[in-house]
DNA sequence: ACCTTATATATCGTATTACGACATATAAGG
DNA sequence: CCTTATATGTCGTAATACGATATATAAGGT
């Protein structure tokens, strides 16, 4: 059975984790960037494999459809955010690699998130070891 | 400087983050219900504090603009899932309770959510862990 | 080689929803 | 009361993810 306790802790968490990703949002904007188009360059950044990050890839690391990302990358390319070079072995596949400019923006925003990555961490480990208990959780903010 | 581990450990943060919301709004949808009417019910049953959750709250909650949560108010309270009572005490004020139904549908979620709720706090705590590794730990006054 | 099927990316129209600008209702305070 | 502030509501617009569909390339069987 659900408790009271429960809610207010799952409740709490959801609502920390909107405060992160409101504060990302802002400082993306603020960079002159959508969100996911910070997130796709993160992920590209971030890319961990062998193979060269393509559409698909992107798509898997952002949960959105293969053709979106195709969208997503067309836009981010427009911008010159993104180069687009298709595999040899592949032709239909797009690797992707980030611009100069890219590569600095992502810098700057990745410095302005350590401490609110690292904030954000603390928090979530303080509400969600209340959410598995089940029972009455301690006494908050005492 | 920012090293290329570092990418590698925040992109894969933001994954898992991704992947739980993924989750949470394929098991809202499910039911029946947008992922932010899931919040919404969410915000509202675990809502702390001695004064009924209203419009207002709600807007803090979900961090989006107080006209935006009435519109979204407006669309939950046609589909059965919220009603409206006007406070006593300050009539602009819109008091939010859940139906029946609604209390229902965030019950068997939050079930389904309990298990993903677990593994993300797993899988957050290990990735975060990494992130500070070999960072330039951020500045603390002191 | 050919044909079928599968995969990767792209295009277009549509739907959802958050927002800005503005409007209305109620409250608070000189 | 009369001005100002707050809470909620309305409407048009913008952004973007999706479904349906299209094209290019690859892979596999015969």
């Amino acid at each position: 059975m659900l408790s009271r306790a429960q809610y207010v802790s799952i409740a709490a968490f959801r609502h920390q984790l909107r405060r992160f990703l409101s504060f990302s949002e802002a400082a993306a904007n603020a960079a002159g960037l959508p969100a996911q188009q910070h997130q796709a360059l993160l992920a590209i950044a971030g890319h961990s494999g062998s193979a060269p990050p393509t559409v698909g890839t992107l798509a898997e690391q952002l949960f959105i459809a293969p053709h979106t990302a195709a969208e997503l990358v067309s836009r981010m390319a427009e911008a010159d955010l993104i180069t687009k070079t298709p595999s040899l072995t592949d032709r239909r596949r797009l690797q992707l690699t980030l611009t100069r400019k890219a590569a600095a923006l992502l810098a700057e925003l990745t410095r302005e998130h350590l401490t609110e990555l690292d904030s954000l961490r603390t928090l979530l480990e303080k509400v969600t070891a209340e959410i598995t208990v089940g029972a009455d959780p301690p006494d908050r903010d005492g």
